[in-house]
DNA sequence: TCTAACTATTTAGCACTGCTAACGAATTAT
DNA sequence: ATAATTCGTTAGCAGTGCTAAATAGTTAGA
């Protein structure tokens, strides 16, 4: 690893060992195990017949609570046009329902349904079984790391974005 | 984050506390976070006129040389078909170029450009500055913890791919 | 009040990325 | 030689991201 590491800086011109040098070996490889873990979880999300960002967007309505649709957006930090997609999608599988605000008649109200809280359930008990297989060989304390990596990214992310 | 917990078991009737629920936990955050960092880092990639697959492809194919399509497909665990596409793209956009096997007519030989070498280092530098930015807070300790859980998911994907 | 400006959502259209099924071409085995 | 296998591509579907533009409702101002 540390071999990879020099090879790298060999090869793209950086001083080995250096601050710049490390936070870059992060990045790209949060970066590459971030696409690597979604292709795998993408094996399950098939299974559960949902997408990536429906199941996410699904996610945030059963422990959120019912919201409009910028509030979704903003919460998965997409645009609005892709949330509507998604809600769309979610509205079609009957997962989600969507009534429009009494106060605010450009607003509408997006709800998980029974459906929609039980195929999340299903899909995050599918999700820690293959997980879980997976991870056989990670120790708890590791799980710790990896825990607090998840919390690190989320919030690096989200501070991130509102500077953008 | 602990209150966080407990409102999620309550919810989905697990055990508080338990192995299960620690690790269905893990699972959730990591994926979130997986998610989410993507869609950051999808700000840098746009810039870079290559969509994510495409850059992740090529880094592969910097670090580890010249490879036939399916050891890229396997190296990125995508079937055939997508890689196909992604190389393609590649080609066009002249990052990498396509030759075939001397000693196997029907194998194809992928090989990074100079271009693309010279391409993925600048996306490789614009991600450490919008990482670095959203990670600033970040304390050079919580960098180790992230590069760790970086090195355990993919071990572990990797592994876990082959059981499939 | 009537209109102008703003806000929330949707629609349309583009690009990228994943899949399976089916095909062609080259190689290997029988 | 023929059959089976392997490697790659093409075709076609679905999902997810974006911007620009349309639509409808709300708020502010003359």
């Amino acid at each position: 690893m540390l071999a990879m590491l020099s090879v790298r800086d060999a090869k793209l011109g950086h001083m080995p060992g250096s601050k710049e040098s490390f936070r870059l070996e992060v990045a790209d490889r949060l970066h590459s195990a971030a696409i690597h873990l979604l292709r795998h979880a993408r094996k399950q999300d098939v299974l559960a017949r949902q997408g990536p960002a429906r199941l996410s967007a699904l996610s945030v309505l059963v422990f959120g609570g019912p919201m409009a649709l910028g509030q979704l957006a903003a919460a998965e930090q997409v645009k609005a046009p892709t949330m509507s997609r998604i809600v769309a999608g979610l509205k079609r599988s009957g997962l989600a329902r969507i009534e429009t605000d009494s106060k605010d008649g450009r607003r509408i109200r997006v709800t998980a349904t029974a459906k929609g809280k039980k195929l999340l359930q299903q899909a995050r008990v599918r999700r820690i079984r293959l997980l879980a297989e997976t991870l056989r060989e990670v120790q708890d304390a590791e799980l710790d790391t990896l825990l607090r990596a998840a919390e690190l990214i989320e919030s690096a992310v989200r501070q991130g974005a509102g500077k953008k």
